[in-house]
DNA sequence: ATAATAAACGAACACCATTCACTTATCGCG
DNA sequence: CGCGATAAGTGAATGGTGTTCGTTTATTAT
């Protein structure tokens, strides 16, 4: 085939068709990509720079659906709808992260995704040269919850006798709803701690 | 060559070179390990089994340098110091993160790290089903700064205008002391959320 | 001494991302 | 309208990856 008359792929294709590949559990991988279009792997470097490419791509594509939107209200609702809203994202396509990781971030709604919480956190009193801090920590956390999703099976297996691990790692439940009590304690750590930092900057 | 007098290669040393060679800035591969061992790649599969073998064997050949001694003192000094201690190993072979990010720990003594984590919260009076979640909590901070330190660049390049965001990226200090900082404020963050969560527990 | 095992090698394999020459359809411009 | 430029597909080729397998040979155990 060469040229078709009406274009078989577009970067939103691509994207769609690559989140559904993570998401099927298979690997990701271009080939594997390229065979779901129903399309040659070179066919997509008329559209795509590399496998990078895509899966910045699928950030962008992710971001559009659960970061597009602003949060209103204080900082503190600021802060917990868009943890919120990440949050959902990893965890209904949790094989996405380990892509993601260690990646730059370009992605326009990604990033204003960011902004909002910058500017929430300047507007709250926190000066400048902490916010890119907290950001980092609110991020990390945030990321790390993703791949505690992703991981497919324990993140710990002791093969040797424990003190208490072992013994709380078998009474923990496993499932979604687990997951999602530990985020919800974890994000009430996180304001708390934000909370009392900010008391402490009045104070001085 | 068939079999040497005395062997090349051995668990630790194919630990330590696969660590010297992802410090080294190279990327991880079983063939350049092997080339740096200065031994054909299959040789490698007598000793270990396969390429996520040896990254879990670069976890507990650092987990040995890092967390094999036990932090003493009351359960702040336990988390502080494991804390410290994760991180410092993460600054100093960074890009070993996102090789380790999402694989199951195995590793006695990384094992025994987390045990003495959850026995020292237990100890702080934290009920059972809520130890391995601070545990989480304490370990995605731990790694998300791992990553941070492991991104080669800047992790957000915004391309398009932004509220806050770039201004602060520009003046955020990008140097190993500012990570540091980072690190012990989150750090500060967290203890003091988990102080508060035992006195809320205190009360009930 | 002899059998079993351990540890190296080299060849081969299947896969992977990427590039390149090539064909052909579509679009923009004089 | 015609024509050149570009866009979008193909298929073949490249260099790289992790892994397996058969082979050789040294060491160890019986």
């Amino acid at each position: 085939m060469a040229r078709p008359r009406v274009p078989l792929l577009s970067t939103e294709r691509i994207a769609d068709a690559a989140i559904e590949l993570v998401d099927s559990g298979q690997a990701f991988g271009v080939n594997a990509l390229a065979r779901r279009l129903g399309v040659t792997p070179s066919s997509l470097y008329n559209h795509v720079d590399g496998r990078d490419g895509i899966i910045e791509l699928m950030r962008g594509r992710l971001g559009e659906t659960y970061l597009s939107e602003s949060p209103s209200g204080d900082w503190v609702e600021v802060v917990t709808q868009t943890m919120r809203a990440s949050r959902r994202m990893y965890a209904e396509h949790p094989a996405i992260v380990p892509l993601l990781v260690g990646k730059t971030i370009t992605h326009p709604v990604v990033i204003a995704s960011y902004d909002r919480l910058a500017t929430a956190l300047l507007g709250a009193g926190f000066p400048d040269d902490e916010v890119i801090t907290v950001i980092a920590i609110l991020d990390s956390f945030a990321l790390g919850f993703g791949l505690d999703l992703a991981s497919p099976d324990d993140i710990w297996k002791p093969e040797t006798p424990t003190t208490s691990l072992a013994r709380l790692l078998e009474q923990a439940a496993k499932g979604p709803e687990r997951s999602d009590r530990v985020f919800e304690i974890g994000l009430e750590f996180l304001l708390d701690a934000l909370r009392l930092r900010l008391g402490r900057l009045d104070l001085d």
